[in-house]
DNA sequence: CCTTGCTTTTGAACAGATTCAAAAGTTCAG
DNA sequence: CTGAACTTTTGAATCTGTTCAAAAGCAAGG
């Protein structure tokens, strides 16, 4: 039974709860209605899900597994990493443009790396290295080549604005999130100029300092 | 009645809240036993403050406006302005060091800017606009002139900054969070000197690069 | 077929934040 | 002094996330 039926249910309640977030919204969705709209006991949902918010991560990392195809036409279409980098991140965009509302309850428990689902926590390491990767190859393919000291360290870092870009957009109230559009728009074009200057020989001492607050944080 | 009874039945249910979530934690504290300590009916304390967290953001509020001879003392101490943004967060520091674990809480809330706790929103404006008065005067009497473009909005970036630290401060749990001390050193050196170097003449198209980065975020 | 040892499901019980209607206290105009 | 209008206080009730012990389902060895 392990792997069939039970994997069912467990669809099942998902399905059931991102309905309900979707039509009503998150706080408004009690884990009894989900339990209820999922044809099974209140328990069985936290026999899948340890939590509420929960159920918003595995969201999460169910549209990740979908993105797959999407992220590698957006690195298909062009060479330049600006626009390859936009690629990814609206791919994003429309995946969640539908459960916008619901990725605050996410954003709650995630400031506190402590929090099992951080997005900088250790539960969340998978997803996590996966997108990291994608910026990895967004950059092979790319106009743009990087000095060696900080080769290694970019992905991570486009990852990092990549993911305040989608807080800024998951808040973000203006019609259509044109605020996040200009936002993205603007800094997208700062973040690629400056690593393409990176590699100019004068610019050598300000970088070895740029390492030294990188590796600060580790 | 108003204002004298009345405020005192509000501190004391803040002083009680704070001394049980020093002593027992945030999460550990229930509301009655808040109310309990202060000599109060539970629904006292909703009376007053419209959340548990709420108590924090009293918690927040009340240390700041204890810490404007602190403020002014650091300030007081260098020219230069390192050493005075220092002076400010290590203020802070010394300030929430009993309360590092409480002010988790108030980042839960506050990454929502819809939130009325959070930082960036509309009902801690007053706060927010004093402690972006503060990064203003640090650089008013301080060893770094601006250019005249971005001289109105490097406080509030300044500020911003000062909450990145503070965002770390709080989640760092390396033994005497030394991790953010590492961080401190390396960024604050980082960003005074960029701030020198903005005056530069041949700086100037990357800095209307920067300007417009800011205009889009209002 | 039983029995044993799992996995899954159940639904009642628990706990704690929050609400709310009613009571108590206070102020002040008349 | 008195009553209307307001502020403060009360504590029980509500709501909802989460836990848990017991029941039900299932697979496989004997």
């Amino acid at each position: 039974m392990k792997t069939v039926k039970a994997e069912e249910t467990r669809n099942r309640i998902l399905d059931a709860a991102l309905r309900l977030f979707r039509e009503r919204g998150f706080a408004e969705t009690t884990m009894r209605d989900v339990a209820a709209a999922a044809g099974v006991a209140t328990g069985a949902a936290y026999y899948y899900y340890r939590s509420k918010e929960e159920l918003v991560l595995a969201f999460y990392v169910r549209t990740d597994q979908e993105a797959r195809p999407l992220f590698a036409e957006a690195l298909a279409k062009s060479k330049k990493l600006d626009k390859r980098m936009r690629g990814l991140i609206e791919a994003k965009f429309t995946q969640f443009a539908e459960h916008r509302a619901l990725l605050t309850a996410l954003l709650k428990a995630g400031v506190d790396p402590r929090d099992p689902l951080s997005p900088f926590g250790d539960e969340t390491r998978p997803v996590r290295e996966e997108n990291i990767h994608w910026y990895a190859r967004a950059l092979e393919g790319s106009d743009v080549k990087l000095p060696a000291d900080i080769a290694a360290d970019v992905p991570r870092l486009l990852w990092l604005y990549h993911m305040g870009i989608i807080y800024f957009w998951i808040t973000d109230d203006s019609p259509g999130q044109a605020r996040t559009r200009r936002i993205l728009d603007a800094t997208l074009d700062l973040v690629v100029q400056l690593l393409k200057a990176a590699s100019l020989p004068f610019l050598g001492p300000l970088r070895k300092k740029a390492v030294k607050v990188l590796r600060a944080f580790e």
